[in-house]
DNA sequence: GATGAATGAGGGTTCATTCAT
DNA sequence: TATGAATGAACCCTCATTCAT
């Protein structure tokens, strides 16, 4: 599970003290590009974003970002993949044996920390999803068959009497839903109730709640 | 519950024939344009739309299309103004004492048509959501409210132990997460299912397995 | 032979006068644009051309020129198309049985007058030709066969005895080189001349003087 | 007639060892420059041309090319000063005894040969001339005062008889003309003929050919 | 020397909106 | 009303050149 923006982790292999120095440079301008890539994509979409406007959030010249990135869809592109690269950790199945309690709890705490943590993230995703996923489509290249194996080992338990007989698919939907709607409406959820966002103690209580909801939904025993 | 796109509902007052006739002519040109505009921001996003795009899709020059609207953000507004409207219908409550069951299967299913009939405009209110509503807000004046008195409604079906002592604020998000989710990722889900989309028989088994996934959730007898 | 530049044939059908204002202001800008074009492109090459120096040439500001234009390299095949019309008309054979003499010195002149008339254009073919006509390739699709059927007329005279035997094809490559330099070249030839260009006296003295060379060149009788 | 490379002639003037290493690794590399220079001006024009793709043509990167030369159009004049030097070896009369055939012959073919062997740089030199020759003008001391010279020449041989009485100035145009067209238009030359460039037996040929024809067309006995 | 980084000016093109007819 | 035309502000991106290391 790794939630690390990119660029944060520095371990990178020892080099030249220059050379070192400048790769780490280089580094941590490609972390703060993307970070300002995040901020305005999720905030104004592919189409609206403007490199200007990237470029001033990463205190940078329109010409030096330019230097930096390819171009601004392959920016998005590289956001995505990052994205994708983090669902990976998120979604993953730990062992089927542990039974459906134990996996689910688990990978509904990821998933919910996820959205507390990367909001941002979890909007682009969506979006580009909601478009139709034109830029994601090609990216994408095993997320069918691992959503099928997850939806077959629900199965597995659903056979075992472990849960209701649910529509192991539509479960998923319903845990991915759920969950992602703690990102994805993080403002308005903190609206409608009144509690300042990121808060540690809340978070707590929202991922008990929705744990206990979705297990319970599914008559997980 | 008005389902119908704005401008589909042509009881005007009657009026002289001349005027009626042109009334009716200008309606029936609004609502060509909200249409466009409908497809066009629900793939394109507000900034992403062309007036040129939804002038083309709405069959008129881009001229034409800017002497009937005011300006293309008014547009927008004018767009998600339909929306809120028909969420009214969707998402009022029937009497609250015919219980639990009854009122929440009813809403649910009502949503989950809505997805089915209107997944563009489900999709633009949800990217303006994530955007943090910066148009939206300033228009939302009784939602707040009203969820507010749904909440409280539920909190009574509670307190009478006609469901599980669930937050009831966070049973709407999910609620709203679960059955808004079949609008927005309709493609995703077609996919993912290899299911035809529109398909009127697995329409109601969608509706059953979500109100069925809901209600168990909240432990609703 | 057609050597007006396109716009100035103002033969439209008839039509409501307001529309047939409007068209013709129209295809007076698109011959203003076109000319302006020619002027830059001769001058700067396809590259080097910058929208801005043609829309100033033009009179219009560029947002304008990008309105009556599709794009500048949409722009420059127009030119081309255009020149490559002309050719036709210039290039084209008269009736093979006045013999080589008559039909290659009609040829020679109006070959000539051409480049003197329409010495940009003709260097803007010429430029073309030289970065190999990447351009213009897609869009000869006759020339190679018209250039082998004037080979084997010339040829057909050969065999009569009317000129000697030369090479038919290096023939051709030389008129068109040697009639081409008073277009390519006309400022040096000027200074080299000390003559002022375009004193209709001396264009006759060249074209005699070219015709008499070229002919002699290959012992037509 | 020097038709090598400029930067190929390593004959520079003995020094102290290293010095001379230094020197000649500083000459090989402006001889490198120099190539990819006339490869890019050639295809893509002075301002077509970027500094980048000669850069990549030479094997430097940007700023180490920018280190070793003053500026693109400096570079650009260098190509045409390199051009113009070698024009004199190739253009230059010898003796006016030996008569108009064996002379004039002596030309072309050096001339043909040229054109074999570097059309690239004959094409920069037509380009610029075509233009109008901005940047060449001011560098062209003594061509002017050259071409009168043999244009005098021409007009003895004539007065001795030993050729028509043609226009001196305008034979020096074709013959340029005809032997120029050779490497301007090489690619459509090979294309026309369907023949293979830069085959020597048939270099050998056109050579012939132009010369007789050439030689034909002024008279020359 | 050589290289990554930076920059200012411009490149072509699009667009929402307005205007005149 | 409806349409072609016009406009000014952006937009994404490139480039020759310079600078610091």
């Amino acid at each position: 599970m790794t939630t690390a923006p990119p660029g944060d982790a520095l371990d990178e292999p020892l080099d030249a003290p220059a050379t070192r120095g400048r790769a780490r440079k280089y580094a941590q301008l490609q972390a703060v590009i993307h970070r300002a890539a995040v901020e305005v994509f999720a905030s104004d979409g592919l189409a609206g974003a403007s490199t200007q406007a990237i470029a001033d959030k990463a205190g940078l010249s329109k010409a030096q970002l330019h230097y930096y990135i390819e171009s601004k869809e392959a920016l998005y592109r590289q956001v995505l993949q990052g994205i994708i690269d983090d669902w990976i950790g998120v979604f993953g199945f730990s062992d089927e044996a542990f039974g459906p309690r134990k996996v689910l709890s688990d990978l509904i705490r990821r998933k919910m920390v996820f959205s507390f943590e990367h909001p941002l993230r979890s909007r682009i995703f969506t979006a580009e999803m909601m478009r139709g996923a034109p830029v994601l489509r090609p990216m994408m290249d095993h997320s069918q068959q691992r959503t099928d194996q997850a939806a077959a080992v629900i199965q597995n338990w659903i056979d075992q009497g472990l849960m209701d007989p649910v529509d192991p698919m539509l479960f998923l939907f319903h845990l991915w839903a759920v969950t992602q709607f703690y990102a994805d409406h993080a403002t308005q959820v903190a609206l409608f109730r009144k509690v300042a966002e990121s808060d540690e103690r809340d978070r707590r209580y929202l991922i008990e709640q929705v744990t206990e909801f979705l297990l319970k939904g599914a008559g997980v025993r």
